[in-house]
DNA sequence: CGATTTTGTTCAGAGATGTGAACGGGGGTT
DNA sequence: AACCCCCGTTCACATCTCTGAACAAAATCG
């Protein structure tokens, strides 16, 4: 069980305490509710209680109150006869509120169903948070193909062409800060491993008004994503097709075979979705 | 905007700190961060910072911190157009692991579009929480026909024939703490509107392993029911198919055409979806 | 463009929450 | 069947959070 790299930073640097661990002037109750939160959703058969204890370092005292909180207004449940935590119904009914927010639930699948009768490829839409991108959506292709992806799970935003079309979309400084720090991992021989020439393809992305990826994340499998754009020209997703790269064919004219109807795809997926900011823009609460 | 009533109460009486206002020896900022989300969950077009605090009678100085945890990590992110905040994505991420849980996502849907197909009719999966039903997943006929319900929307589980079937299922005493002190929603002419009926029914509903909604919450709308149990035997869902009140005919014998069907249907929902307890079972925290 | 109203931030005291150690209860194991 | 081990619970003290009012900063309005 692995736990995921501390994923957001706020910006703030003032700190009342004076100790100061992480939160930095946060509420830690808070706090520790969402990290259970994030933990458990991250684990399918639940967690017991003295694993959430020893993933969080939370102290035993401490746990339980919270957990009580979390059982009592349904975000938790605990399966009795395996004493086991999971995420509960409440926090799929407030993940729903977003979806529905986003149109996603009832206007974006027809949309994206009918691109891929159109292509007859497995079509994605994302979006971005931190530097994963994360699938709203997916229509699978009706020829036999597995992605890894999924609704609800995260890739590496650098090795997805999704991801490339989100990241070309921040401005520079904003990709910079988010960058700072960071190793890119690196799943193949084709992944970009390095900061300096990702952000040479980003500029490429951000030229080209599309990204490719090449077997960067799954060895043997071909992608094209382009932005979707709100009616204000404001990048609210992404969408793509992949395919195995066989199928794509060689050479630099196989994305634009695809461009035409993705970008048909996206104007339409764009008037549908809300005009939402990114959710990073979150940490401009001060001004 | 009305604020839901409070839908869980623990039956834990412990009290710690003495003043109790109604958590009971909770956590007071995590249970203020859970009524957060749950609020703005409601509110498709978010809700400025002074809403929430008229909403749940915060203090304005205790607001902001909370917040800004909700925004550090993704689960609440603020337009900052319209100085609004509302549901963000990570929310989404982590409901999205509930139904990955119950395999709501992936395997449910295509077994309920075979239904649908076979009887024309919309057909829907849902839960009980408290005293509502919450809609998982949802396969309109291709008629047409607008229901008020959708994924992720709850309605008052005595006013469907899908909360029908799963109030049926609850053990009395249960049935009986849960109704103490409620007053039923009365919607129409033909909605349960009393306790006494609605337990009469429900045991009609016990035996007969169906359930109806003639009318109840909206007229002219007929629906019929089953529970949906695992391998082991214990009610994981409901399923149901509705329809306008002409299409279902009339007598005694209409519900029952559909039954093969729906039961067929339930049997392998129910060997798809994990043998998980009721949500409201999270209470049992102390053994 | 300036005044006004509303919103966001800061601060120190009051009060509730977090902590760690000890107790009680189940379940699994031998 | 009894033991052991581990988990969940309880408690009092130290600590950190919550609060309300005053201040500062926007946004709105005329």
């Amino acid at each position: 069980m692995t736990i995921l790299p501390e994923p957001r930073r706020t910006t703030h640097s003032a700190n009342r305490g004076g100790t100061a661990g992480d939160g930095a002037g946060s509420i830690k109750s808070a706090e520790r509710v969402l990290r259970i939160l994030d933990l458990l959703a991250g684990q399918p058969d639940g967690l017991a209680a003295p694993e959430i204890r020893s993933a969080l370092g939370l102290p035993k005292s401490s746990l339980h109150g919270l957990l009580r909180v979390l059982c009592d207004r349904g975000y938790v449940f605990i399966d009795a006869r395996v004493r086991r935590y999971r995420i509960g119904i409440r926090a799929w009914e407030v993940g729903q509120a977003y979806s529905r927010i986003r149109n996603v639930a009832v206007l974006v699948g027809p949309v994206m169903r009918e691109l891929r009768d159109q292509l007859n490829e497995t079509v994605q839409l994302a979006v971005l948070d931190g530097l994963d991108n994360l699938y709203l959506a997916k229509v699978d292709s009706e020829q036999p193909l597995r992605l890894v992806s999924g609704v609800g799970l995260r890739l590496p935003a650098h090795t997805t062409a999704l991801g490339k079309v989100l990241l070309a979309d921040l401005p520079t400084e904003e990709l910079r800060r988010r960058l700072a720090g960071v190793t890119l991992a690196r799943f193949n021989s084709r992944t970009i491993g390095d900061t300096p020439r990702l952000l040479r393809v980003l500029a490429e992305v951000r030229q080209a008004g599309y990204a490719e990826d090449d077997g960067e994340y799954t060895v043997g499998l071909f992608c094209v994503a382009v932005p979707v754009r709100d009616p204000a020209g404001t990048v609210v997703a992404a969408l793509s097709c992949s395919m195995p790269s066989a199928r794509a064919g060689v050479g630099p004219e196989r994305a634009p075979n695809f461009l035409p109807a993705l970008r048909a795809c996206a104007t339409r997926l764009g008037a549908l979705m809300a005009p939402l900011p990114d959710p990073q823009d979150g940490l401009a609460l001060g001004g």
